[in-house]
DNA sequence: GTTCATTTGTACGTATGTATA
DNA sequence: GTATACATACGTACAAATGAA
């Protein structure tokens, strides 16, 4: 197979949806061995150079792992969809978050009652700055998912910056008051869409949510912020990767 | 400034530390313009091949931009926040799992259909070692979590030896082949409860199940076993802390 | 256990294309 | 329109890790 000469797109960019799409079909399964660097640049024609940089492509895809001297090796068949989170550091959580668009809806001062208190922790009566919205994929009018923030009184001024910085609240927080967050607690639950939630997300009344709720604690471990973010469960998978330190 | 001989760096590692460093001093400020590349490669005596590999790799941890025509932009004052997974070894992954027994219905080999090979990754046609059993928390005979674990046919010995030894079946191939596993991928979904499933567990048939999937592989890349367990959802949560490296 | 061919990683040089200011 | 700066793409060479002989 050789490339399209009369393609427009970048050579090495031919190559990565070539390579792409032979991964996808399995002509190299997943865990088998790509072709080396060498034998594909004589096999598309183009030099090492931008063999290189079609891997260096499908390897911040995820599709393919290089290592020296053993070759490069197909990891997943498919890039994982939009709405798969990769986690191997925060940072993929403000990446993810700076593809979708954010809507809010409600920006207002509660009290936290018994319930709400016990769920997010603190103390019942204590105030918080309750941020609700939804999240879209570009062109896309189906939100993606349902996100409600509490932020602590303390960091209230954040409020009038959401939505228009695309940049994770708890940057804003750190940016605006120079307070360092140091930890966040993720817990993951699942459970059937509640009424409320099924009419805003536009789901069956059956639907299964998924539920991914982090808590954002200052050096001192003081919460300064909970995120309750909601996904339809039939488009949203967590994923994260562990490896051994060397 | 220079770079610095006797370092043992590659070069373009230590492009990458210093001008990391001068953002991080504010040297270049956020919004600034960072040297063009042909600056940079005279400034450290280095190609301009080498000041790319330092840029992309800046590009990468998201602290700057670039821009065909434009430069290159300061986005972030300092590295993305590097937050850690609190789970310290692989091992603390299962450690729930001492406390609650394990008994295993059936272990076979198999032939992975397309499916099936497209799940857990692999060729159609290729042999796993399929265990499926349930686990018990004590004293409570409605089961917790029904796993299903598929081992590589190069480590099937383990076999004999799960539901024996009360160690994860990763720690019993590492122990009989002393092949290292070096890297963990965790997955989560969840979705309805499949009937099979509804049953083994004695759930309702409008359950919802939460599917934690773990992917291990040896240091070539290569998956050694696939462990599914589905929990029910009412009974089961998921928490992590990611606490910031200091 | 050592050697050796293979394969990716690093690093240099050069040239041209294309978006930006 | 022109100069600038990054993007793409060719070439070469050697280093380092891997894995098999």
């Amino acid at each position: 197979m050789r490339l399209n000469p009369p393609s427009f797109k970048p050579l090495y960019q031919q190559v990565v949806d070539a390579l792409r799409d032979e991964i996808l079909r399995g002509k190299y399964p997943v865990g088998g061995q790509l072709p080396t660097e060498g034998e594909l640049s004589e096999r598309f024609s183009v030099s090492r150079h931008t063999v290189r940089e079609a891997l260096r492509n499908l390897r911040s895809d995820g599709l393919v792992s290089s290592r020296q001297g053993a070759g490069t090796t197909v990891a997943r068949p498919s890039a994982p969809s939009t709405y798969v989170q990769e986690i191997e550091s925060i940072n993929d959580l403000i990446q993810y978050a700076a593809s979708i668009r954010y809507k809010v809806d409600r920006s207002e001062v509660i009290a936290a009652d018994a319930a709400l208190a016990a769920s997010i922790g603190g103390i019942s009566g204590q105030k918080w700055l309750r941020i609700e919205g939804l999240r879209y994929e570009d062109n896309n009018n189906k939100p993606v998912c349902r996100t409600v923030v509490y932020v602590h009184t303390d960091f209230a001024g954040v409020g009038r910056l959401v939505g228009r910085r695309n940049s994770a609240i708890y940057e804003l927080i750190e940016d605006l008051y120079g307070e360092k967050i140091a930890e966040v607690e993720q817990v993951i639950n699942a459970y059937r869409v509640p009424e409320v939630v099924a009419a805003e997300l536009a789901l069956e009344p059956d639907a299964v949510i998924v539920e991914v709720r982090r808590t954002y604690r200052t050096v001192a471990r003081k919460i300064a912020e909970v995120a309750v973010n909601q996904y339809p469960a039939d488009r949203f998978s967590l994923a994260m990767k562990l490896r051994r330190r060397t």
